[in-house]
DNA sequence: ATAATAAAAGATATTTTTATCTTTTATTAT
DNA sequence: ATAATAAAAGATAAAAATATCTTTTATTAT
C-alpha cells in the first residue's frame, strides 16, 4: 500500500490521462484511456463513473462518446481527485489511527506527522491538474511503461 | 486508508505502549496491550509475533512472561517497524503507483512526491523508539482515548 | 511431576478492496 | 426508425486485509 489507495492512483493518472489527450477539444474512450495508464478496463470504468457523477471529469455517450474535461474540471486542485476517491483521511488522519488525536491530546507522532500532512495537502490543494499536466504535455513527465 | 495500514498502526500503537510500559524492567501481556491500544486482542497477537520474529520486541512464555524491549530495541527508528509490516512501499513508491517512475522518467507527481517521501523518511529513519516514548513517559503524548 | 500461565501457531471467518462480466441506457449516424 | 457506439449500471468473483477462535508449546511456580 502506499500513500494513495490503488484505485485513487488509477484515478489521478486516468484524469491525468483524460486532460492530456483532449486538450484538442477530443474525446477519448475507456478502453484507450485503460490502455493508456495500464488499468483494467472495467474497474476503471467504475472509477469513472464515480469521477464523473462528482463532477470531476466529463462524460458523453453514444458515438464520438468518451471522456473529457472542461476548463472547470482542469482548474480543480488534484486534492478533489484524491477526496472523491479516498476521502479525506490523508489530509487530516492520525499517523496512528487515533481518532481523538489533536493538538490538546496529541499521539506520539502528531508533531512530525502534521508537517508531513501539511506538506501533503500543499502539494495537492495548490496545484491544478492543469498544472500537472503541462510536464506531461512538455514531454517531461510520462504515463507511460 | 491512512499513510499506514492498519495493522502498521496497530504495530506503531503496541510498540510505544510496551516502551512506555516496560521501562521499569517488567513485561507486559498482549491482552493489556491490546486493551491500553484498543485493538483486537488475537489480531495483535499476530502482529506481536511477526514483531517478534524480527527482533523489534522481545517476548517470553509462562508464568511472568510478556512482551518487552531491551536497549537495541529501543534504540532502532520506527521505520523498522514500518519496514517490518507495510515493507518499503512508502520510502521508495511512486505516489501514482508506477514501477518504472524514476528520475530519469518522472511521473507528474515525482518531484512533488519526492519531497514527501524524504520528510517522511526522515522523520521514520531518524527518531527512534525511545525518542517519540519519551514525550510519552513524560505525559505530553498519549496513546489512550 | 503437575498445574497454571502466556505466547506461538494453526485454522477459519469476515470485511474491504480490487477485478470481471453482463445488461441497460443514451446518443449518434445512417 | 434502425443499427452501431460508448458510457452507466448491475451482478458476481477473486484477492487482500482484518478479525476471531482453538490448539500447541514453552516456562514458571507449586
Amino acid at each position: 500500500m502506499g500513500i494513495f489507495s490503488k484505485t485513487c492512483e488509477y484515478a489521478m493518472r486516468s484524469v491525468f490521462f483524460i486532460a492530456h489527450r483532449t486538450s484538442d477539444g477530443k474525446k477519448v474512450g475507456i478502453k484507450e484511456i485503460s490502455l493508456g495508464i495500464d488499468s483494467p478496463e472495467h474497474f476503471l470504468a467504475k472509477i469513472l463513473q464515480s469521477l464523473s457523477k462528482q463532477d470531476i471529469v466529463k462524460s458523453a455517450k453514444g458515438p464520438n462518446g468518451g471522456f473529457y474535461m472542461d476548463e472547470a474540471n482542469l482548474k480543480r486542485p488534484l486534492a478533489d481527485v484524491v477526496k472523491a476517491i479516498d476521502g479525506r483521511k490523508i489530509f487530516t488522519g492520525c499517523g496512528l489511527g487515533l481518532s481523538y488525536c489533536s493538538e490538546i491530546n496529541p499521539c506520539p507522532l502528531h508533531n512530525d506527522f502534521k508537517i508531513i500532512r501539511e506538506k501533503i495537502t500543499k502539494m495537492l490543494e495548490e496545484t491544478s491538474i492543469e498544472n500537472f499536466n503541462e510536464n506531461l504535455n512538455l514531454g517531461i513527465t510520462s504515463l507511460k511503461k
